[in-house]
RNA sequence: GGGCGAUUAGCUCAGUUGGUUAGAGCGCUACAUUGACACUGUAGAGGUCAGUGGUUCGAAUCCACUAUCGCCCA
């Protein structure tokens, strides 16, 4: 076998399928490489650090959101991983009731047969049958991305362990006296035919009629009342009218009847606070098994409530609607009203109407008996964590949307008309009475009999999701302790999706309190949405969501992770296109092509792996006789380090990417690679060639190991080039490196005067056209002994990179045939005897001074100003000074070079 | 109606507590192809930081209002 990482050098070109499939996933999952373990916290005083990786739905298949997710909590885990930390990622799916349910009743209905033609046990065989076949899906395709889980703690939310915390869970709640059965309108799923949670409605703008109907007076022939409604079919189900008490224009009808057009009934006129006076003709109709509001109206008032919608979303009246589909129904009725003479007018109208999240049609408010949670206690210390800042937001703003929520909560509805999920556990006596018990057996000893029925009901998915800091620790129930609980609870870092605030970071912190007494994690992350590059969201039926295994094909799943981060922008929208991962791609390549060169040059003075690592293993970069780039580059190497702890610390991730792309690519490359190149070409011994390259490795190691939580295969695949590596090491588990304030601080303004003026030259060059073929001579002109001391030093770097042939000067006289610059007071003339024009240096000259004149102007302005002389922080005077003083030495040198154009 | 966020180069976005002649990537222009890299290098063009007013010696940055867009909740 040949052993790629050993050898001494990368191979021409970066290929990062090869790469990828070298270090995939079950190559560190056999190794074990991932696994935390609560013994090195609790024995060898490791801290802890866990991440909770929020279960994809099991039915799901990878899409960019979960890319971007998951990259995030790979890099929070690495990260803390490498720092020290035992870092623990709790995996697994959740079961996703209506959902799975759906999927599988799909696939019998093609086969002909419903649910019920196999009964409950019979469906739930085929359902765990289905999850076996496909639910791993998703599992499989996050491997792809090469996240660092703990994957043997897998967990499903349907797992024996999990149910056992569900049901526990319930039962606590109940004799607690916080899980109630009652009945009440709740959002009712006409096609999945089941309860859902308010969470689980989407509110939609849509358009319809407000339509006009008049109802005739009991006691006025002739005379009628008119209410505006958009729902005219629940008409049939009225029980009253309402006008607010206030409104003078109902004021003589409160408690005389109506007739109810097509059904003929009588109801009553009455009073409420209720109704609004603005809206419509200020009466209302009162449906109160159709509509939440009327419901509590009908309370109040007594009255019964009559429904004339079915489970289906089809009409259960009397009236010749009975059958006909709830929209169907409502364009007869408007036909019918207008013939009975009922219809008054009809508007277009514009309002917000509930959609169920996961079929897409309109719910329907839907008067029944369900099981839900009382939510008041838990909201009032959830909301107090995160006030006090015992769990912090990222960005904080989403605490206001948390506030607003917990302040204004809801009961929540558990229960669900669906097979697939935890059932209830309640069971029902012959004479109706409840008995909550873990078991039928235990139910049957507490009602003293067994003939118990137990509740049809599962409980709503979420309902387990909320256990989920505590069940993936092998909590069961209230009693629970283990290892890993004592170890790794609280959790410290959750990163998930604005979108389930309510439905689900809320409910976990609620659930940690109330069952562990502890908040569930410290830090929330809530990551961009992302959409297209229009600013759409990203959708199957737009066909504008690309495929991430196609990508990461295309590009590498490097070039991905990196891309989406570094384009997601902390708390916004993230606008993605495939194109854009050419960003990360090149970033990948030229990472792979700076460490060859590195790797070539080294291959100049060490014979083999073993030759480097005698001397590279007790390196210190400390003890290196410094050229003038290396220790610039230290220092920004260190500065980089300083940033990118801070970064971290702050969860400013996108600027973590930023910091290692710009430093690697802006200062590594561009920079410190062509200078290293000038000194090793240069009359070095051997000895400072080799410390030279030693710390030119140490630098691209430590880079390689600030950038590995984001792309961790190339980083993997050259650190095993760095050194002799086995396959079982990884950069993974190697220590992050630590930045030195000593070193970032140092003062290296020498380099970069070197910079710019090598900038200079190339700019001067190019303007003029001068051929790349031809080497200029370059007459240098410093401005002080210090900087004559720094160029004499490096003129052999400033003939290489600016492509020249410079040398210092002491005459005060002025090259005719020249472009004349000034750089930090250091003139400059690129000498172009013959090539130059005279009208075009002038004019740029001109220009030049221009410039430089009105920056002088303002400058001056500015330190004459006594407000700013007086206000000011003294440094910021100094720096504003300092800055005249140089801006004013430029202008002059360069008016003297005008001068001489001019003669 | 209430709340949150956004508005900076043609496009996508940085800009950390107010002190720069406002930055990057892509795109664009010119030049360069035998020694890491054209998935590249070098140089360059391109912005009255949405508008108005205020605070301040000083505002892209803080405050108020306006406009446009987006999200959440009624």
């Amino acid at each position: 076998m040949t052993d790629h990482s050993a050898a001494f050098n990368l191979e021409k070109s970066y290929n990062h399928h090869d790469v990828e499939e070298r270090w995939r996933s079950s190559h560190w999952e056999a190794l074990g490489s991932f696994h935390a373990e609560s013994s090195r916290v609790q024995e060898d005083g490791k801290s802890p650090y866990t991440v909770l990786m929020p279960p994809p739905n099991v039915t799901g298949s990878l899409t960019l959101g979960h890319v971007l997710n998951h990259t995030l909590q790979d890099i929070f885990i690495r990260y803390n991983r490498m720092t020290g930390k035992e870092a623990l990622w709790l995996p697994g799916t959740d079961h996703a009731g209506i959902a799975t349910q759906t999927v599988v009743e799909r696939k019998l209905r093609n086969e002909g047969i419903t649910r019920h033609d196999l009964g409950r046990r019979e469906f739930l065989g085929q359902v765990w049958q289905w999850r076996e076949e496909y639910g791993g899906l998703i599992l499989k395709q996050l491997r792809r991305l090469g996240i660092s889980c703990d994957w043997r703690r897998n967990l499903f939310t349907m797992d024996e362990s999990a149910s056992e915390a569900v049901i526990n869970a319930f039962i606590t709640l109940y004799r607690d006296g916080l899980i109630y059965r009652g009945t009440r309108i709740i959002n009712w799923c006409p096609v999945s035919q089941t309860a859902l949670s308010d969470e689980e409605v989407i509110m939609k703008s849509r358009k319809d009629q407000l339509v006009y109907v008049q109802y005739a007076l009991v006691s006025h022939p002739g005379r009628f009342i008119t209410i505006a409604t958009v729902r005219p079919e629940t008409i049939l189900a009225d029980v009253a009218i309402a006008v607010n008490p206030r409104d003078p224009r109902y004021s003589d009808l409160v408690g005389e009847l109506a007739v109810v057009p097509v059904a003929g009934r009588y109801i009553p006129i009455i009073a409420d606070d209720y109704v609004d006076l603005e809206f419509g003709t200020g009466a209302l109709k009162i449906t109160p098994a159709h509509d939440a509001n009327d419901y509590e109206v009908a309370k109040r008032h007594n009255l019964q409530a009559i429904s004339v919608v079915g489970k289906d979303g089809r009409m259960t009246d009397e009236y010749g609607y009975g059958g006909m589909d709830r929209f169907d129904a409502r364009r007869k009725i408007l036909v019918d009203l207008e013939e009975l003479g009922n219809l008054v007018r009809v508007e277009e109208y514009e309002h917000n109407v509930g959609y169920s999240e996961r079929a897409d049609v309109v719910v329907e408010p839907y008067l029944s008996e369900q099981w839900f949670v009382r939510m008041a206690p838990l909201a009032e210390r959830a909301l107090q964590v995160v006030n006090d800042g015992e769990i912090r937001f990222h960005p904080p703003h989403w605490i206001n949307t948390y506030r607003h929520w917990m302040g204004n909560i809801r009961d929540w509805c558990i229960s669900r008309q669906l097979w697939w999920g935890h059932r209830i556990p309640a069971w029902y006596d012959p004479e109706g009475k409840v008995w909550v018990a873990a078991t039928y057996d235990e139910a049957c000893h507490l009602a003293g009999t067994d003939k118990l029925v137990q509740d049809d009901d599962v409980l709503d998915t979420w309902f387990s999701s909320w256990l989920w800091p505590l069940t993936t620790l092998g909590w069961t129930d209230k009693h629970s302790d283990n290892d890993d609980l004592r170890a790794f609870y609280p959790t410290d870092t959750l990163v998930t999706g604005p979108d389930i605030i309510f439905f689900w970071v809320a409910r976990m912190i609620m659930a940690g309190l109330y069952f562990k007494g502890n908040v569930p994690f410290r830090d929330v992350y809530f990551t961009s949405i992302i959409r297209d590059m229009k600013g759409r969201k990203l959708s199957k039926s737009l066909g504008n969501s690309p495929d991430p295994l196609k990508v990461m094909d295309t590009y590498g799943t490097d070039a991905l992770r990196f891309t989406i981060i570094y384009i997601a922008p902390l708390g916004q929208d993230v606008l993605f296109g495939e194109e854009k991962c050419e960003l990360g791609r090149n970033f990948a390549t030229k990472i792979w092509n700076a460490s060859r060169l590195v790797f070539m040059l080294r291959e100049k003075y060490f014979a083999d792996h073993e030759d480097f690592a005698a001397l590279y293993r007790d390196f210190d970069p400390r003890s290196v006789t410094f050229d003038l780039a290396g220790k610039w580059l230290l220092a920004g190497y260190h500065t980089m380090l300083e940033r990118y702890h801070t970064a971290f610390s702050q969860f400013r991730i996108n600027d973590i990417v930023r910091l290692v792309y710009d430093f690697f690519w802006g200062d590594y490359c561009d920079w410190y690679l062509e200078t290293l190149k000038v000194r090793l070409s240069g009359d070095l011994s051997i000895e400072e060639a080799r410390e030279t390259l030693c710390l030119a490795v140490y630098m691209l190691e430590g880079t390689l190991k600030a950038l590995h939580p984001v792309m961790p295969f190339i980083t993997d695949e050259i650190w095993h080039h760095v050194l002799s590596r086995s396959e079982e090491e990884s950069i993974a588990l190697s220590p992050m490196p630590v930045a030195d304030t000593e070193l970032s601080g140092t003062d290296v303004g020498g380099f970069l005067l070197i910079q710019k003026l090598v900038t200079e030259v190339r700019s001067l060059r190019s303007l003029f056209g001068v051929a790349h073929n031809i080497e200029a001579a370059v007459l240098l002109r410093p401005g002080n002994e210090a900087d004559r001391l720094v160029v004499e030093a490096n003129l052999s770097l400033l003939a290489a990179l600016g492509h020249c042939l410079p040398q210092i000067t002491t005459e005060t006289e002025r090259p005719r045939h020249a472009a004349g610059s000034v750089v930090e007071g250091n003139e400059l003339f690129v000498l172009l005897e013959g090539l130059i024009s005279f009208d075009k240096e002038r004019a740029r000259l001109q220009k030049e001074i221009d410039n430089i004149s009105s920056y002088v102007a303002s400058l001056r302005k500015k330190l004459a100003n006594r407000g700013f002389v007086d206000n000011a922080h003294a440094d910021v005077i100094a720096k504003e000074r300092e800055k005249l003083r140089e801006a004013e030495d430029s202008l002059e040198k360069l008016n003297s070079n005008l001068d001489v154009l001019s003669d």
